[in-house]
DNA sequence: AACGATACGGAGGGTGTCTCCGTTTAGCAA
DNA sequence: TTGCTAAACGGAGACACCCTCCGTATCGTT
């Protein structure tokens, strides 16, 4: 019996880590495969060897923030204030993480509803997520009842979308997510 | 003094027509250039003549349809209903406009605050035709006094852009249209 | 009919993703 | 330690795009 071998292990941390260095500087579409091969000091067979395609490589490249997405909505319900006000501070960290990366926020937001994306598994993350922001606004009677998570995740990762592609300031980003917080919370 | 040759005249015209047809079917990035000058049976060389970035070409491809935009936003204003109704029927017009080719939403979209960009004369027009429903519902009091017509373009085009993205059903386009008209109008 | 400006065609340059396979090496066993 | 084998490595190159270049063909004028 061989175990994995650890130069493996290594490449393969070492890869994801350069990677989301690099994605996050430059975002998806300004690195190439070559290059962060090159970063790390590997062959391009190396690191196609531990990722088969550059989606799943951003896919592994921004899984540590997505890991925090359930605590944030937890946090977001906690504060204090209106529901409107929690719910834009939910709205708020959501952005934040989507455009984090650019080019991320379009990428997990246009695989929402395609289980076959190497994204399929972050897109249930932020389902629920939003699901669990829903069920807490809602038993408190403030929100519409015809939302779903799916819609939500589909509004605010649009926004985010349009926030990252053209750089928006924050207070941009805010006043439409103010748009989609009164229109989602009830008359 | 000579004038343009005839020949040219002809393969400019059919050179959009069968890009129309292809990018309408297919959408932007599953359509080649090679493809679009063999299926018109030219040579690439000509097609870029013609059009010397595909972007260009696309540019050209979607023109007919944008230059109906003004006269839909008329249309939906001058309809009967309230408000609410008149805003969504602009919503829903805007929506089928962007969805028609696909790609084009979030191509679009994207060109919202970029002067430079080749789509930058569509986006003038999409804008001024939001302003137009913007200053309308206004009048009446309808309308919050914060939203822009810039802001109104990039949300609506996000819903769009997802709509496209993701193949929903009009439904789906619709009850997210919903949120954001009731957002933005007076609470 | 001859001529010159213009348009045409498609080979090929540049850049990107991804594959293939000969070479190297880690980890186990004797 | 030493030998063996499965696994990992490296990078040339296949393939697919967008776009350019320039020799050839054609239109419209004279």
């Amino acid at each position: 019996m061989i175990s994995v071998r650890a130069d493996a292990v290594r490449n393969r941390e070492r890869l994801a880590d350069i990677a989301r260095q690099l994605f996050r500087e430059k975002g998806y579409d300004a690195v190439t495969m070559d290059e962060v091969a090159k970063t790390a000091g590997v062959g391009v067979g190396t690191l196609y060897r531990h990722f088969p395609t550059k989606e799943s490589l951003y896919d592994a490249a921004i899984q540590a923030w997505v890991e925090t997405v359930t605590a944030a909505a937890e946090k977001a319900l906690a504060g204090e204030g209106s529901p409107r006000d929690r719910l834009l501070a939910w709205f708020d960290a959501y952005v934040e993480f989507l455009t984090r990366h650019k080019g991320a926020a379009w990428r997990i937001t246009s695989a929402l509803g395609d289980e076959g994306s190497p994204f399929a598994a972050k897109c249930r993350t932020y389902l629920t997520a939003n699901q669990r922001v829903i069920d807490t606004l809602a038993a408190e009677g403030a929100m519409r009842s015809d939302v779903d998570a799916m819609q939500l995740c589909r509004l605010v990762g649009g926004v985010a979308a349009v926030v990252d592609n053209s750089e928006l300031e924050p207070e941009a980003a805010r006043s439409m997510l103010t748009v989609v917080a009164d229109g989602v919370l009830a008359g």
